[in-house]
DNA sequence: CTTACTGCAAACCATTTGCACGATC
DNA sequence: GATCGTGCAAATGGTTTGCAGTAAG
């Protein structure tokens, strides 16, 4: 399932890995090789469910502790959101999120006005922006219909 | 320290609470006084520190269940962001957060552009929006002078 | 050979739930 | 008086930490 592009990512996140200073173990290329080949956002549980299959002796901790490394070095990030359970992305491309209330279910979508956002210059000055996040709640399509 | 439309809003969150089957408690109006009466964006244990003073036998755990009500009924809404424990906000008027990593400090700022921005269509048509949000992420300045 | 990573288990802490008593309508 | 809210205590569940053994550089 992994795509042509898939080889050129884990070479770039081991570099990416030896830059930091990090070891590159068979679980982290594993995890990060997981998390950019879903599009669900998963949570630390579910991608530990994923791992599992391939990598059967892995600990939750090991999947947890490393979704949590990748997203200091920059190799993902932790999904925004009001409560419940912490999910991660891979995916370093400009977008954004939709997430559905009841399902939970988290959908990406792309709107060039909101990647081009511009701070207020006041805002600017005073803090350091590291993230802007525009993001939309909501009932999806599905739990729409029931 | 209650302003001029503090009563206002008292008045206005009563009627609330009648229209929606709610009973006004002495605790629901003094945690939603003490809600509207700060901009520090108070967790559940924040806000439970200021209404113990005034009415010392309450429970934690009303607190905290008043919160998660007042956030159904409108009256107050949970603060996005990514992580960490969860932060209620009692102002109602269109604004944006820009949300400290180090400190975990909230500002409130409005940004006229960030409140008018429209949806994509086809997103619009696919899934019923119930909140926009734009959130920023970073450094605050008292941070950044350590 | 040194230092970091993994796996396991226990600890932690915010949040939630169940229930009896008391307050509101 | 019926129903909802409160306070207390216990349970839950995601997340974190400590540590000994193991693997990477």
């Amino acid at each position: 399932m992994s795509c042509i592009d898939g080889d050129e990512k884990i070479r770039w996140f081991t570099s990416l890995c030896r830059k930091t200073g990090l070891r590159v173990t068979p679980q982290r290329i594993e995890i990060y090789k997981q998390l950019i080949n879903t599009d669900e956002h998963p949570s630390a549980e579910m991608l530990y469910e994923k791992v599992k299959k391939t990598f059967p002796s892995i600990s939750f901790d090991t999947v947890n502790r490393t979704l949590l490394t990748l997203n200091e070095i920059g190799a993902a990030f932790i999904v925004e959101g009001s409560g419940d359970v912490r999910r991660f992305d891979g995916g370093m491309e400009k977008h954004q999120h939709f997430k559905c209330i009841k399902c939970k279910r988290i959908v990406d979508f792309q709107h060039k006005p909101f990647g081009n956002i511009k701070l207020p210059s006041s805002l600017a000055r005073k803090f350091t922006v590291l993230k802007k996040v525009v993001y939309l709640e909501g009932i999806c399509d599905q739990c729409k219909q029931k």
